[in-house]
RNA sequence: GUGAGCAUAGCUCAGUUGGUUAGAGCGCUGGACUGUGGCUCCAGAGGUCGAGGGUUCGAAUCCCUCUGUUCACCCCA
Protein backbone atom coordinates (compact mmCIF):
# COMPACT_ATOMS: atom_id res chain seq x y z
CA UNK A 1 0.00 0.00 0.00
CA UNK A 2 1.25 3.05 -0.94
CA UNK A 3 2.15 5.97 1.80
CA UNK A 4 -1.33 7.91 2.83
CA UNK A 5 -1.43 11.64 1.45
CA UNK A 6 -1.82 13.95 4.23
CA UNK A 7 -3.88 17.07 4.15
CA UNK A 8 -1.95 20.30 4.50
CA UNK A 9 -0.76 22.09 8.08
CA UNK A 10 -3.32 24.25 9.24
CA UNK A 11 -6.11 23.23 6.67
CA UNK A 12 -8.08 21.53 8.96
CA UNK A 13 -10.59 18.70 7.83
CA UNK A 14 -13.72 19.49 9.55
CA UNK A 15 -15.82 16.30 11.08
CA UNK A 16 -19.53 15.70 10.84
CA UNK A 17 -19.47 16.78 14.60
CA UNK A 18 -17.70 20.16 13.88
CA UNK A 19 -19.52 20.63 10.20
CA UNK A 20 -22.95 20.21 12.49
CA UNK A 21 -21.98 23.34 15.50
CA UNK A 22 -20.20 25.19 12.15
CA UNK A 23 -23.84 24.73 10.34
CA UNK A 24 -26.00 25.54 13.29
CA UNK A 25 -23.82 28.24 14.53
CA UNK A 26 -24.21 29.72 10.85
CA UNK A 27 -27.45 29.45 10.53
CA UNK A 28 -28.18 31.23 13.56
CA UNK A 29 -25.99 34.50 12.86
CA UNK A 30 -27.59 34.27 9.28
CA UNK A 31 -30.77 34.47 10.63
CA UNK A 32 -29.89 37.28 13.21
CA UNK A 33 -28.14 39.51 10.67
CA UNK A 34 -31.52 39.05 8.59
CA UNK A 35 -33.84 40.60 11.04
CA UNK A 36 -31.57 43.78 11.28
CA UNK A 37 -31.90 43.96 7.05
CA UNK A 38 -28.61 42.55 5.86
CA UNK A 39 -28.89 40.60 3.22
CA UNK A 40 -25.90 37.67 2.39
CA UNK A 41 -23.62 38.89 -0.57
CA UNK A 42 -21.06 35.87 -2.22
CA UNK A 43 -17.69 36.94 -2.90
CA UNK A 44 -14.90 35.02 -4.32
CA UNK A 45 -11.72 33.74 -2.58
CA UNK A 46 -9.48 35.27 -4.93
CA UNK A 47 -8.80 38.63 -5.72
CA UNK A 48 -6.13 40.98 -7.42
CA UNK A 49 -3.00 40.92 -4.99
CA UNK A 50 -3.45 44.78 -5.02
CA UNK A 51 -6.84 44.97 -3.74
CA UNK A 52 -5.12 43.70 0.07
CA UNK A 53 -1.71 45.45 -0.39
CA UNK A 54 -3.62 49.00 -0.98
CA UNK A 55 -6.86 47.97 0.97
CA UNK A 56 -5.61 46.58 4.42
CA UNK A 57 -1.88 48.21 3.79
CA UNK A 58 1.33 47.26 2.91
CA UNK A 59 3.05 47.71 5.82
CA UNK A 60 0.35 45.43 7.82
CA UNK A 61 1.36 41.93 9.01
CA UNK A 62 -1.48 39.93 7.29
CA UNK A 63 0.15 41.89 3.75
CA UNK A 64 3.18 41.37 4.62
CA UNK A 65 4.08 37.81 5.03
CA UNK A 66 0.19 35.96 5.65
CA UNK A 67 -0.62 36.28 2.02
CA UNK A 68 -1.10 33.19 0.04
CA UNK A 69 -0.11 34.81 -3.06
CA UNK A 70 0.25 33.29 -6.45
CA UNK A 71 0.58 34.09 -10.51
CA UNK A 72 -2.23 33.03 -12.43
CA UNK A 73 -1.87 31.98 -15.80
CA UNK A 74 -1.03 35.26 -17.54
CA UNK A 75 1.34 36.45 -15.15
CA UNK A 76 -0.98 38.54 -12.68
CA UNK A 77 -1.02 38.46 -9.16
CA UNK A 78 -3.51 37.13 -7.32
CA UNK A 79 -4.13 36.47 -3.74
CA UNK A 80 -6.36 34.24 -1.70
CA UNK A 81 -8.58 36.36 0.62
CA UNK A 82 -7.10 36.94 4.36
CA UNK A 83 -10.45 38.97 5.08
CA UNK A 84 -13.63 39.89 3.79
CA UNK A 85 -14.07 43.83 4.37
CA UNK A 86 -11.83 44.20 1.16
CA UNK A 87 -13.42 42.58 -1.06
CA UNK A 88 -16.76 43.39 0.14
CA UNK A 89 -15.96 47.19 -0.19
CA UNK A 90 -14.73 46.85 -3.55
CA UNK A 91 -17.86 44.79 -4.88
CA UNK A 92 -19.78 47.72 -3.22
CA UNK A 93 -18.13 49.81 -5.66
CA UNK A 94 -17.67 47.97 -8.80
CA UNK A 95 -21.39 46.59 -8.37
CA UNK A 96 -22.90 50.12 -7.40
CA UNK A 97 -24.87 49.03 -4.91
CA UNK A 98 -25.54 51.94 -2.67
CA UNK A 99 -28.92 51.27 -1.13
CA UNK A 100 -31.75 53.89 -1.27
CA UNK A 101 -31.85 54.44 2.38
CA UNK A 102 -28.20 55.43 2.29
CA UNK A 103 -26.92 51.92 4.30
CA UNK A 104 -25.83 49.29 2.43
CA UNK A 105 -25.95 46.43 4.77
CA UNK A 106 -24.24 42.88 3.21
CA UNK A 107 -23.13 40.12 5.32
CA UNK A 108 -20.62 37.34 3.78
CA UNK A 109 -19.79 34.04 5.27
CA UNK A 110 -16.92 31.34 3.67
CA UNK A 111 -13.39 30.90 4.00
CA UNK A 112 -10.28 33.20 4.61
CA UNK A 113 -7.02 31.93 4.05
CA UNK A 114 -3.61 33.31 6.32
CA UNK A 115 -0.27 31.84 6.26
CA UNK A 116 0.39 31.94 10.03
CA UNK A 117 1.58 29.12 12.58
CA UNK A 118 -1.53 26.51 13.47
CA UNK A 119 -2.77 27.28 16.96
CA UNK A 120 -5.84 26.91 19.14
CA UNK A 121 -8.56 28.79 17.09
CA UNK A 122 -6.09 29.56 14.45
CA UNK A 123 -6.07 27.75 11.32
CA UNK A 124 -4.37 28.87 7.80
CA UNK A 125 -7.80 28.12 6.28
CA UNK A 126 -10.81 29.18 8.69
CA UNK A 127 -14.11 30.79 8.40
CA UNK A 128 -16.02 33.68 8.78
CA UNK A 129 -18.93 35.12 9.03
CA UNK A 130 -19.34 39.24 8.97
CA UNK A 131 -20.87 42.23 7.82
CA UNK A 132 -20.81 45.22 6.35
CA UNK A 133 -22.73 48.57 6.49
CA UNK A 134 -21.96 50.75 3.91
CA UNK A 135 -22.68 54.07 3.39
CA UNK A 136 -23.28 55.89 6.29
CA UNK A 137 -21.01 57.51 8.47
CA UNK A 138 -22.54 57.54 12.20
CA UNK A 139 -22.69 57.08 14.95
CA UNK A 140 -26.19 55.72 14.85
CA UNK A 141 -24.80 52.81 11.92
CA UNK A 142 -21.51 51.82 14.53
CA UNK A 143 -24.25 51.45 17.49
CA UNK A 144 -26.99 49.70 15.71
CA UNK A 145 -23.69 47.18 14.50
CA UNK A 146 -21.95 46.87 18.40
CA UNK A 147 -25.97 46.10 19.29
CA UNK A 148 -26.39 43.21 16.80
CA UNK A 149 -23.60 41.70 17.86
CA UNK A 150 -24.48 42.11 21.31
CA UNK A 151 -27.77 40.25 20.55
CA UNK A 152 -26.38 37.77 19.14
CA UNK A 153 -24.30 36.29 21.71
CA UNK A 154 -27.28 37.05 23.92
CA UNK A 155 -29.52 34.63 21.34
CA UNK A 156 -26.36 31.65 21.15
CA UNK A 157 -26.73 31.79 25.11
CA UNK A 158 -22.94 32.94 25.37
CA UNK A 159 -22.77 34.94 28.38
CA UNK A 160 -18.86 35.18 29.17
CA UNK A 161 -17.91 37.29 26.37
CA UNK A 162 -16.99 40.74 26.61
CA UNK A 163 -17.62 44.04 24.27
CA UNK A 164 -14.90 45.88 24.38
CA UNK A 165 -14.80 49.39 22.46
CA UNK A 166 -12.26 52.12 21.61
CA UNK A 167 -11.98 54.81 19.26
CA UNK A 168 -8.88 54.78 16.46
CA UNK A 169 -9.31 58.45 15.96
CA UNK A 170 -8.99 59.84 11.86
CA UNK A 171 -6.18 60.90 10.22
CA UNK A 172 -6.24 64.38 11.95
CA UNK A 173 -5.88 63.52 15.01
CA UNK A 174 -4.36 60.18 15.39
CA UNK A 175 -0.54 61.60 14.28
CA UNK A 176 -0.39 63.94 17.63
CA UNK A 177 -1.41 60.79 20.05
CA UNK A 178 1.18 58.44 17.65
CA UNK A 179 4.11 60.79 18.62
CA UNK A 180 3.40 61.33 21.84
CA UNK A 181 2.95 57.74 22.20
CA UNK A 182 6.32 57.01 20.79
CA UNK A 183 8.06 59.94 22.31
CA UNK A 184 6.92 58.50 25.96
CA UNK A 185 7.88 54.68 25.15
CA UNK A 186 11.19 55.96 24.03
CA UNK A 187 11.45 57.70 27.57
CA UNK A 188 10.89 54.23 28.99
CA UNK A 189 13.03 52.52 26.81
CA UNK A 190 14.64 50.75 29.77
CA UNK A 191 11.98 49.02 31.19
CA UNK A 192 10.57 47.41 28.13
CA UNK A 193 10.78 43.89 26.80
CA UNK A 194 12.86 43.60 23.38
CA UNK A 195 9.51 42.69 21.47
CA UNK A 196 8.10 46.12 22.57
CA UNK A 197 11.25 47.89 21.17
CA UNK A 198 11.02 46.72 18.23
CA UNK A 199 7.20 47.31 17.88
CA UNK A 200 8.28 51.21 18.48
CA UNK A 201 9.39 51.04 14.87
CA UNK A 202 6.75 48.29 13.25
CA UNK A 203 3.51 49.18 15.40
CA UNK A 204 4.15 51.70 18.43
CA UNK A 205 0.21 51.32 19.59
CA UNK A 206 0.84 47.74 19.85
CA UNK A 207 3.23 48.14 23.09
CA UNK A 208 0.20 49.19 24.80
CA UNK A 209 -0.83 45.88 25.05
CA UNK A 210 2.10 43.86 25.37
CA UNK A 211 1.27 41.05 27.77
CA UNK A 212 4.75 41.74 30.10
CA UNK A 213 4.26 42.70 33.35
CA UNK A 214 7.24 45.14 33.60
CA UNK A 215 6.12 46.86 30.29
CA UNK A 216 2.51 47.28 31.46
CA UNK A 217 4.12 48.82 34.40
CA UNK A 218 6.12 51.07 32.28
CA UNK A 219 3.35 51.95 30.62
CA UNK A 220 0.93 53.18 33.42
CA UNK A 221 1.44 56.71 32.95
CA UNK A 222 1.49 56.55 28.90
CA UNK A 223 -0.92 58.77 26.61
CA UNK A 224 -4.28 57.30 25.97
CA UNK A 225 -5.94 57.56 22.47
CA UNK A 226 -8.98 58.98 24.00
CA UNK A 227 -7.15 61.63 24.99
CA UNK A 228 -5.91 63.00 22.13
CA UNK A 229 -9.58 62.92 19.80
CA UNK A 230 -10.04 65.91 17.87
CA UNK A 231 -13.71 67.33 18.46
CA UNK A 232 -15.27 65.36 15.46
CA UNK A 233 -14.17 62.42 16.82
CA UNK A 234 -14.96 62.70 20.39
CA UNK A 235 -18.50 63.85 19.41
CA UNK A 236 -18.37 60.85 17.49
CA UNK A 237 -17.13 58.43 20.23
CA UNK A 238 -18.90 60.01 22.88
CA UNK A 239 -22.35 59.40 20.65
CA UNK A 240 -21.78 55.54 20.36
CA UNK A 241 -20.80 54.99 24.02
CA UNK A 242 -24.03 56.93 25.36
CA UNK A 243 -25.96 55.30 22.50
CA UNK A 244 -24.37 51.67 23.94
CA UNK A 245 -25.85 52.51 27.47
CA UNK A 246 -29.04 53.72 26.17
CA UNK A 247 -29.93 50.37 24.91
CA UNK A 248 -28.48 48.57 27.16
CA UNK A 249 -25.78 46.87 25.72
CA UNK A 250 -22.65 45.69 28.14
CA UNK A 251 -19.18 46.68 26.83
CA UNK A 252 -16.11 48.55 28.12
CA UNK A 253 -14.22 51.15 27.01
CA UNK A 254 -10.73 49.81 26.49
CA UNK A 255 -8.03 52.06 25.24
CA UNK A 256 -5.37 49.64 24.30
CA UNK A 257 -7.41 47.76 21.59
CA UNK A 258 -6.00 48.49 18.34
CA UNK A 259 -6.38 46.98 14.76
CA UNK A 260 -4.01 45.21 12.96
CA UNK A 261 -4.91 47.04 9.28
CA UNK A 262 -4.68 50.23 8.71
CA UNK A 263 -8.15 50.99 7.06
CA UNK A 264 -9.93 51.47 10.55
CA UNK A 265 -10.36 54.64 11.91
CA UNK A 266 -12.73 55.97 14.91
CA UNK A 267 -15.02 53.11 16.31
CA UNK A 268 -13.38 49.89 16.83
CA UNK A 269 -14.39 47.07 18.57
CA UNK A 270 -13.78 43.35 20.02
CA UNK A 271 -15.80 40.65 21.70
CA UNK A 272 -13.28 38.65 23.83
CA UNK A 273 -13.66 35.39 25.57
CA UNK A 274 -11.23 34.30 28.21
CA UNK A 275 -11.92 30.86 27.40
CA UNK A 276 -10.13 31.23 24.30
CA UNK A 277 -6.66 30.58 24.94
CA UNK A 278 -4.28 33.13 23.50
CA UNK A 279 -6.15 34.05 20.92
CA UNK A 280 -9.01 35.63 22.48
CA UNK A 281 -11.47 37.56 19.66
CA UNK A 282 -14.16 35.93 18.58
CA UNK A 283 -15.37 38.54 16.75
CA UNK A 284 -13.71 42.38 16.38
CA UNK A 285 -14.46 45.25 13.45
CA UNK A 286 -14.32 48.42 13.60
CA UNK A 287 -15.10 51.63 10.76
CA UNK A 288 -12.99 51.59 7.66
CA UNK A 289 -13.86 55.43 6.04
CA UNK A 290 -10.70 55.72 4.44
CA UNK A 291 -10.65 51.95 3.10
CA UNK A 292 -12.97 53.19 0.04
CA UNK A 293 -10.88 55.75 -1.26
CA UNK A 294 -7.73 53.17 -1.13
CA UNK A 295 -9.13 51.36 -3.40
CA UNK A 296 -10.44 54.23 -5.64
CA UNK A 297 -14.21 54.63 -4.43
CA UNK A 298 -15.99 56.42 -1.57
CA UNK A 299 -17.78 55.48 0.90
CA UNK A 300 -17.84 55.43 4.65
CA UNK A 301 -18.59 52.10 5.84
CA UNK A 302 -18.19 49.66 9.35
CA UNK A 303 -18.23 46.04 10.13
CA UNK A 304 -17.08 43.13 11.80
CA UNK A 305 -16.19 39.73 11.48
CA UNK A 306 -17.08 36.27 13.63
CA UNK A 307 -14.27 33.81 13.59
CA UNK A 308 -16.60 30.80 13.10
CA UNK A 309 -14.33 28.21 14.95
CA UNK A 310 -13.73 30.26 17.85
CA UNK A 311 -17.53 30.96 18.20
CA UNK A 312 -18.29 27.59 18.33
CA UNK A 313 -15.40 26.57 20.97
CA UNK A 314 -17.34 29.90 22.84
CA UNK A 315 -20.97 28.53 22.73
CA UNK A 316 -22.39 25.70 25.14
CA UNK A 317 -23.14 22.30 23.36
CA UNK A 318 -24.99 21.03 25.79
CA UNK A 319 -28.15 21.52 25.34
CA UNK A 320 -27.97 21.64 21.55
CA UNK A 321 -30.41 20.04 19.28
CA UNK A 322 -28.52 16.71 17.72
CA UNK A 323 -29.95 14.79 14.66
CA UNK A 324 -32.40 11.67 16.19
CA UNK A 325 -32.55 8.74 14.16
CA UNK A 326 -36.33 8.17 14.26
CA UNK A 327 -36.37 4.59 13.15
CA UNK A 328 -34.29 1.78 12.70
CA UNK A 329 -35.03 -0.82 9.89
CA UNK A 330 -33.44 -4.57 10.95
CA UNK A 331 -34.38 -7.54 8.76
CA UNK A 332 -34.73 -10.50 10.89
CA UNK A 333 -34.10 -12.66 7.59
CA UNK A 334 -32.02 -12.91 4.95
CA UNK A 335 -35.28 -12.61 2.41
CA UNK A 336 -36.34 -9.55 4.28
CA UNK A 337 -32.80 -6.97 3.65
CA UNK A 338 -34.30 -5.57 0.63
CA UNK A 339 -38.10 -5.25 1.56
CA UNK A 340 -36.35 -3.88 4.86
CA UNK A 341 -34.58 -0.88 2.94
CA UNK A 342 -37.66 -0.51 0.52
CA UNK A 343 -40.06 0.13 3.88
CA UNK A 344 -36.58 2.39 4.94
CA UNK A 345 -37.21 4.62 1.86
CA UNK A 346 -40.89 4.92 2.00
CA UNK A 347 -40.23 6.62 6.01
CA UNK A 348 -37.41 8.49 4.32
CA UNK A 349 -40.17 10.14 1.68
CA UNK A 350 -42.43 11.03 4.67
CA UNK A 351 -39.03 12.57 5.98
CA UNK A 352 -38.09 10.62 8.40
CA UNK A 353 -34.34 9.92 9.61
CA UNK A 354 -33.87 6.06 9.04
CA UNK A 355 -31.18 4.41 9.04
CA UNK A 356 -30.76 0.38 8.15
CA UNK A 357 -28.12 -2.22 8.62
CA UNK A 358 -26.03 -2.69 5.39
CA UNK A 359 -23.59 -5.45 6.53
CA UNK A 360 -25.60 -7.94 6.73
CA UNK A 361 -25.32 -8.24 10.57
CA UNK A 362 -27.53 -10.48 13.16
CA UNK A 363 -30.57 -8.88 14.57
CA UNK A 364 -28.98 -8.82 17.18
CA UNK A 365 -26.26 -6.95 16.12
CA UNK A 366 -28.98 -4.19 14.84
CA UNK A 367 -30.84 -3.71 17.45
CA UNK A 368 -27.50 -3.10 19.43
CA UNK A 369 -26.68 -0.55 16.58
CA UNK A 370 -29.88 1.06 16.74
CA UNK A 371 -29.19 1.36 20.04
CA UNK A 372 -25.76 2.74 19.89
CA UNK A 373 -27.42 5.24 17.31
CA UNK A 374 -30.27 6.54 19.83
CA UNK A 375 -32.91 5.63 17.48
CA UNK A 376 -36.01 6.11 18.86
CA UNK A 377 -37.98 3.25 17.16
CA UNK A 378 -37.01 0.45 15.57
CA UNK A 379 -39.08 -2.02 12.85
CA UNK A 380 -38.51 -5.48 12.13
CA UNK A 381 -39.09 -7.28 9.14
CA UNK A 382 -38.54 -11.14 9.27
CA UNK A 383 -40.23 -14.09 6.78
CA UNK A 384 -43.25 -14.33 9.43
CA UNK A 385 -44.06 -10.35 8.68
CA UNK A 386 -43.05 -10.49 4.92
CA UNK A 387 -46.00 -13.33 4.49
CA UNK A 388 -48.84 -11.65 6.95
CA UNK A 389 -47.65 -8.20 5.87
CA UNK A 390 -47.18 -6.74 8.92
CA UNK A 391 -44.22 -5.14 10.74
CA UNK A 392 -42.87 -5.38 14.62
CA UNK A 393 -42.77 -1.81 15.91
CA UNK A 394 -41.03 -2.12 18.64
CA UNK A 395 -40.64 0.98 21.17
CA UNK A 396 -37.01 1.41 22.33
CA UNK A 397 -37.80 3.90 25.01
CA UNK A 398 -40.01 1.37 26.71
CA UNK A 399 -38.82 -1.90 25.33
CA UNK A 400 -42.36 -2.50 24.01
CA UNK A 401 -42.78 -4.39 20.99
CA UNK A 402 -46.32 -5.19 18.93
CA UNK A 403 -47.37 -6.48 15.45
CA UNK A 404 -48.77 -4.13 13.45
CA UNK A 405 -50.42 -4.09 9.93
CA UNK A 406 -47.78 -2.63 7.34
CA UNK A 407 -50.31 -0.71 5.63
CA UNK A 408 -52.18 0.63 8.99
CA UNK A 409 -48.61 1.44 10.56
CA UNK A 410 -47.55 3.90 7.44
CA UNK A 411 -51.47 5.41 7.71
CA UNK A 412 -51.16 6.04 11.71
CA UNK A 413 -47.81 7.72 10.33
CA UNK A 414 -49.57 10.08 7.61
CA UNK A 415 -51.98 11.19 10.28
CA UNK A 416 -49.45 11.74 13.08
CA UNK A 417 -47.70 14.27 10.41
CA UNK A 418 -50.21 16.04 9.51
CA UNK A 419 -51.96 15.58 13.14
C1' G B 1 9.77 32.90 11.40
C1' U B 2 10.97 31.48 17.06
C1' G B 3 10.29 28.27 21.53
C1' A B 4 8.43 24.19 24.41
C1' G B 5 5.61 19.64 24.80
C1' C B 6 3.64 15.34 22.51
C1' A B 7 3.56 10.91 18.72
C1' U B 8 2.12 3.09 21.46
C1' A B 9 -4.82 -0.84 19.04
C1' G B 10 -10.58 2.55 15.95
C1' C B 11 -10.56 6.19 20.65
C1' U B 12 -8.31 7.66 25.62
C1' C B 13 -3.93 6.22 27.62
C1' A B 14 -0.29 2.72 30.78
C1' G B 15 4.45 0.55 29.69
C1' U B 16 9.65 0.10 35.79
C1' U B 17 17.29 1.27 35.86
C1' G B 18 16.99 -0.93 28.09
C1' G B 19 15.38 -7.67 28.81
C1' U B 20 12.38 -12.47 25.94
C1' U B 21 4.94 -13.48 23.69
C1' A B 22 3.66 -4.69 24.03
C1' G B 23 -1.00 -4.06 27.97
C1' A B 24 -5.73 -1.74 30.11
C1' G B 25 -10.42 0.79 29.66
C1' C B 26 -13.88 2.06 26.07
C1' G B 27 -15.39 0.68 21.16
C1' C B 28 -15.84 -3.45 17.49
C1' U B 29 -17.24 -8.91 16.22
C1' G B 30 -19.30 -13.54 17.93
C1' G B 31 -21.54 -16.49 21.85
C1' A B 32 -24.47 -17.42 26.59
C1' C B 33 -30.19 -16.06 24.37
C1' U B 34 -31.49 -21.05 16.56
C1' G B 35 -35.87 -13.87 15.17
C1' U B 36 -34.77 -9.06 19.72
C1' G B 37 -31.00 -3.49 22.15
C1' G B 38 -29.48 -1.54 27.10
C1' C B 39 -27.17 -4.81 32.38
C1' U B 40 -23.94 -9.13 33.19
C1' C B 41 -20.54 -13.06 31.87
C1' C B 42 -17.34 -15.65 28.18
C1' A B 43 -14.45 -15.64 23.77
C1' G B 44 -12.19 -13.22 19.58
C1' A B 45 -10.26 -9.77 15.99
C1' G B 46 -7.31 -5.54 15.86
C1' G B 47 -0.23 -2.86 16.63
C1' U B 48 5.64 -1.84 10.68
C1' C B 49 5.22 1.38 19.10
C1' G B 50 5.18 8.48 13.54
C1' A B 51 9.62 7.71 9.68
C1' G B 52 14.84 6.94 8.94
C1' G B 53 19.60 6.23 10.98
C1' G B 54 22.85 5.20 15.36
C1' U B 55 24.48 2.89 20.31
C1' U B 56 23.79 -2.24 22.28
C1' C B 57 24.06 -9.26 22.82
C1' G B 58 19.11 -6.92 23.05
C1' A B 59 15.45 -0.52 21.89
C1' A B 60 8.45 1.37 22.48
C1' U B 61 12.42 2.84 26.20
C1' C B 62 18.97 5.94 25.13
C1' C B 63 21.21 9.41 21.01
C1' C B 64 20.74 12.06 16.14
C1' U B 65 17.87 13.66 11.86
C1' C B 66 13.21 14.29 9.61
C1' U B 67 7.85 14.53 9.56
C1' G B 68 3.32 15.38 11.88
C1' U B 69 0.70 17.55 15.84
C1' U B 70 -0.50 20.67 20.23
C1' C B 71 0.30 25.00 22.97
C1' A B 72 2.74 29.59 23.31
C1' C B 73 5.54 33.96 21.05
C1' C B 74 4.60 37.10 16.81
C1' C B 75 0.00 38.43 14.91
C1' C B 76 -5.05 37.88 14.49
C1' A B 77 -11.27 36.10 13.57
Amino acid sequence: MSKLIRGIRGFKDISPDEAFRHRYAEDRTREHFARFGYREVRLPLVESTELFARGIGEATDIVDKEMYTFPDRNGVSLTLRPEGTASAVRAYLEGNWKAPSGVTKIFYTGPMFRYERPQKGRYRQFYQIGLEAIGGPGPLVDIEVIDLLHLLFVGLGVNDVKILVNSLGCPACRPAFRDDLVDYIKAAAGKLCSNCLRRIETNPMRVLDCKVPTCREALEGAPVILGYLCSDCDDHFSRVTAGLTGLGVPYEVDPKIVRGLDYYNRTAFEAVCDRLGAQNAVAAGGRYDGLAREIGGDAYGIGFAIGLERLTLVMDWKSAELPVVDYYVAAATQRARIPALGLADVLRGKGYLVEADLEDRSLKAQLRSANRAGALRVLIIGDDELRDETVQVKDFSTGQQQTVGRDSFLKELQALKTG
